[in-house]
DNA sequence: CGAGTGTAGTACAACTTTGAACTAACAGTT
DNA sequence: AACTGTTAGTTCAAAGTTGTACTACACTCG
């Protein structure tokens, strides 16, 4: 739908046409930008983004370890989808769930020494990737003022908490 | 996994901390701007962002009509996943399809009256949503940059090809 | 204490997406 | 015309995701 000649009046600010085309580049570039990236790691490594990243996030603690929810609130997944997509990983090998000594309601999520060597052996490929398709084409001033940006955004839409991600 | 003490030794560049401070900005932001669009739009409208971005499509073709391969593309969506949307969406009542005439290979998928209606009467929401998390929080010229540096992600991804989307 | 409220995680069922296999039709070649 | 390779679109089964409902535990305040 056009937004400089709106089918109805509304009290709408539409965007203007030079803003219309920025967020399509950003959304069709973003969607295919993830796609790509998701298919080479799982092309290359068998893992899926999602796995991936939570491997990445496990890592980065001193134990290795992390409870189910702040697991999926640095990955702004839901509840379920982290439940099956850590069944999964345990199934694979990658993870453990262990319970909680301080409070019983929680699971520590484990990495485990497979999922560990799995993240080693994942993240060279992934990381060319990255470069491949975002990093290493833009000026890093482009690439530093696509993150600046996307913190702003991010920072609005969790409310300036979850400084994790 | 800390990208500037890697674990093993590979020939593999990894991103400076800066580079993945910006990396893990851009993913998250994304990742949440786009769940948060999704939500509103489905709470407001009962439209999904895709099926919302199919009547986009269509509405600006002459004769609100596309071929479904060319909708995949515009899209980047799978030819099976449209597939499954415009069933889905024809099941609703939004979209008609019909034999090609110069193809016979071919599907045209057009806008039906109601789905015209109901991108209508779902665009002021959407537009607002995306006013309110991305366009209205940067400044112009950081939204702008936003815009260029995924253009160029895009057109490196696509080959320069699917001016469209 | 214990009643009420909130949080952690899982289970379930419905829905969506994926990738491969398939049918049909076009296009070029001989 | 027959052969080959390519493109368009759908179908199928497997896998992933969603939202709700549910159980168990924790926290607070009378």
């Amino acid at each position: 739908m056009t937004t400089d000649t709106p089918a109805t009046t509304h009290a709408v600010e539409w965007l203007t046409a030079e803003q219309q085309v920025h967020w399509r580049a950003f959304r069709g570039g973003s969607a295919r930008l993830f796609a790509a990236l998701e298919h080479e790691l799982e092309r290359d490594t068998g893992l899926s983004t999602h796995e991936y990243e939570v491997l990445v996030r496990l890592s980065e603690t001193p134990d290795r370890t992390l409870r189910m929810a702040q697991l999926a609130d640095n990955l702004a997944h839901s509840r379920s989808r982290l439940t099956h997509t850590i069944r999964r990983m345990e199934e694979q090998g990658l993870v453990e769930r262990l319970p909680c000594i301080e409070d019983a309601r929680g699971v520590n999520c484990t990495m485990t020494e497979k999922g560990w060597q799995v993240l080693v052996a994942a993240a060279p490929s992934h990381v060319q990737s990255v470069r491949d398709h975002l990093v290493d084409i833009l000026t890093p001033e482009q690439f530093a003022a696509l993150g600046d940006a996307m913190e702003t955004v991010r920072l609005h839409l969790t409310g300036g908490a979850c400084h994790v991600e």
